[in-house]
RNA sequence: GCCGAAGUAGCUCAGUCGGUAGAGCAACGCAUUCGUAAUGCGUGGGUCGGGUGUUCGAUUCACCUCUUCGGCACCA
């Protein structure tokens, strides 16, 4: 007598063993067609997965959040079996689910083109329409190696090889197609409807860069037509916010050939840009920062005594003069030593904390390059503290207050907090690691917040805490970061006098909450689309007059809302108040201000915001007060 | 750096199976002086990313190169 439990508490009893599919049958005709698979004991199985005992089990229909993972999985299948037929010579690699999709790596060395992927997907399309069941079934280590081996798949016999040799390994046929996997399936390829392909790239098998590259080919499916094309939705909406459209829209900054990798910014742009920096140097002074500046490069041997030059050199730009060698500063820690390292500091002097609005340059790849978001020359919130061991916790805690309420005055709330602990490979007394660990999770304890632990993750000299923002569209941008160190103050030589008299060497403490200005502010533009909050946009508000006769008025207006720190623009053309209005929303100015006759006589202002509303007439210091 | 795609007017894009290019918007000029998302008419504007080759002739074909885009890898 087998015993189910089903995801009701109710009980079902069974004479011998049975599928889920014949569960689910047993239950209604109606369940049977819907299932895509099972759970059995927590973990999802196949509707084919013989009960043989007592369990708790649940049917997974569409309403399950696993049938979509299943549905992805089998999905990557379909394409391979498509890709196989099509293209018999290409071998089948790896297929796993990704968020929104999948993908499947082939080895072709010719290579797909975008038509391919076309008929690839029509094919899918074709394959889908057929009833034809998926079937599992499994064999030995040996016989399954010898099974791709004879089918000429050596790169999924490599895989099998790499599994361990007691482990019974699962097989999926779809018709002709057969493939190694763990599953689980659907029953069969007619639940797979609303799919597409995406994208075709290069990816190196097994993900390291000195094997071969294969073919990876993305796709994407779901349950239904609807939420496909919902999904499509989503990435032209994700689209229609890229910072670069965004920019070329405002007239924000530009690249060019010349100077890849680095950025041309326009008054617009840097309008915003200075906005950000003003405004995170008030900070600095409200929370005991002192800001200082360091040379853009310096002498090779600098970067040598640091380390730099030992562990990242290829990323530095160099350059020469006179015999002498220099290096274009990537970042600003060895350069903040050297002004601690001035003058004899006292026990008595700690915390010292330096910001600078660091200017640095890595050489990344040039493949790696992305708009503002991946840039070789970029300005850093740069910060270095300078404490005792037993100063981390609080200086940790101070750190994040900061962290914290910088974010949410950029609209963010959702930050995502990690913490990592010291790493196999490492440099520092193992007492020192205790506190600076303890520290950090004392500081972060302290916080009504939720945080992750990411042991044996951080740097070799220290450890560290990660923040990422999660931005209205829910993608993920790590930005600060607050990491301890033990060796780079050693290294140079720091020092200061402890209560004992005796020399002692510094714990230095990097950190940054925006980590580069300007992927941050790319970062704003794809969170904010185009409308900036008030306090950033370029333009505050723009003045308008409806036929010449108020043009004096409005230069008036202009200078007094100037003077009041308010960025104003006039736009005295000779043009409908229509079409300007039109031109200034899409500018997405936040207040448009309209003057005609009524406004001069009442020595008022009618504004109108860039979300259309009409806010009606009003002084100009009921105005200035509204944008302050 | 690797794989794939792309680069034509300020922007978005069309086009040429090899005979030196076109639209919409923008810009400029003239008329219009107008009350909340496009007034009308006219004008100018391009070494078709750069280089080399094939050809009578290359924006178009081939090769090289730069940049950009999508991935991979990288991000001590």
């Amino acid at each position: 007598m087998i015993n189910i439990t089903l995801p009701d508490h109710s009980q079902r009893q069974f004479d011998q063993p049975l599928t889920v599919h014949e569960l689910a049958a047993s239950i209604g005709t109606g369940l049977a067609k819907a299932a895509i698979a099972g759970r059995v004991n927590d973990k999802l199985v196949d509707t084919s997965f013989l009960i043989e005992k007592d369990a708790s089990v649940a049917i997974i229909t569409e309403k399950d959040p696993a049938a979509l993972e299943v549905i992805r999985h089998s999905t990557a299948h379909l394409l391979a079996q498509a890709v196989k037929q099509l293209f018999p010579s290409a071998q089948v690699t790896i297929g796993p689910v990704i968020e929104d999709g999948f993908y499947y790596d082939f080895s072709y060395p010719k290579g797909f083109t975008p038509d391919d992927l076309a008929a690839i997907e029509k094919r899918m399309y074709e394959l889908s329409a057929q009833d034809m069941p998926v079937t599992r079934k499994t064999l030995s280590r040996d016989q399954a190696v010898k099974f791709f081996r004879d089918l000429g798949e050596e790169y999924k016999a490599k895989i099998i090889e790499s599994i361990p040799a007691n482990e019974e390994l699962s097989l999926y046929t779809q018709g002709d197609f057969t493939d190694l996997c763990r599953g689980p399936h659907v029953p069969n390829v007619n639940k797979l409807k609303a799919f597409k392909l995406m994208k075709l790239a290069g990816a190196y098998w097994r993900g390291d860069s000195n094997n071969e590259m294969l073919q990876r080919v993305y796709g994407t499916a779901w349950l239904n037509k609807k939420d496909l094309d919902d999904y499509l939705f989503r990435l032209e909406e994700a689209e229609r916010r890229d910072h670069r459209k965004v920019a070329k829209k405002l007239d924000l900054f530009h690249f060019q050939e010349d100077a890849p990798g680095l950025v041309f910014w326009h008054p617009n742009g840097w309008a915003i840009y200075q906005r950000i920096e003003q405004y995170m140097r008030k900070q600095y002074q409200a929370y005991g920062y002192q800001e200082i500046n360091t040379p853009i490069m310096a002498d090779y041997s600098l970067w040598e005594r640091s380390g730099h030059a030992d562990k990242y050199a290829e990323n530095m730009f160099n350059t020469e003069s006179e015999n002498r060698h220099y290096a274009i500063k990537p970042m600003s820690c060895p350069c903040h030593v050297q002004v601690f390292n001035q003058g004899l500091r006292s026990y008595r002097d700690l915390p010292i904390r330096f910001a600078e609005f660091g200017c640095c340059h890595r050489n990344e790849f040039s493949g790696a390059l992305h708009g503002l978001m991946r840039v070789r020359g970029f300005t850093q919130d740069d910060g270095h503290i300078f404490c005792t061991p037993e100063q981390i916790q609080q200086e940790a805690s101070a750190f994040m207050d900061m962290l914290f309420a910088v974010y949410k005055d950029f609209g963010f709330t959702d930050v995502l907090v990690k913490l990592s602990t010291r790493p196999e490979q490492r440099v520092g007394a193992e007492a020192v690691w205790d506190i600076a660990e303890e520290g950090l999770r004392k500081a972060l304890d302290s916080r009504q917040m939720q945080w992750e632990l990411n042991p044996g993750d951080g740097a070799f000299y220290g450890p560290k805490i990660d923040f990422s923002l999660r931005d209205c569209l829910g993608r993920v941008w790590q930005c600060g970061t607050l990491q301890l160190d033990f060796n780079l103050p050693e290294r140079l030589g720091a020092e200061y006098v402890a209560e004992t008299s005796e020399r002692k060497t510094p714990v230095m403490l990097h950190r940054a909450i925006f980590g580069s200005l300007q992927r941050f502010i790319g970062i704003l533009l794809e969170n904010y689309a185009d409308g900036l909050p008030v306090w950033l946009a370029p333009i505050q508000a723009v003045i308008m007059n409806i036929t010449d006769k108020q043009a004096d008025y409005c230069q008036t207006l202009l200078a007094e809302l100037t003077k009041n720190g308010i960025r104003a623009k006039i736009d005295l053309r000779n043009e409908k108040i229509g079409f300007k209005i039109r031109e200034h929303t899409i500018q997405r100015v936040p207040y448009l201000l309209v003057i005609g006759d009524r406004e001069v006589e009442t020595n008022s202002i009618t504004v109108r915001t860039r979300e259309g509303k009409d806010l009606g007439s009003m002084s100009v210091e009921q105005f200035i007060k509204l944008t302050a």
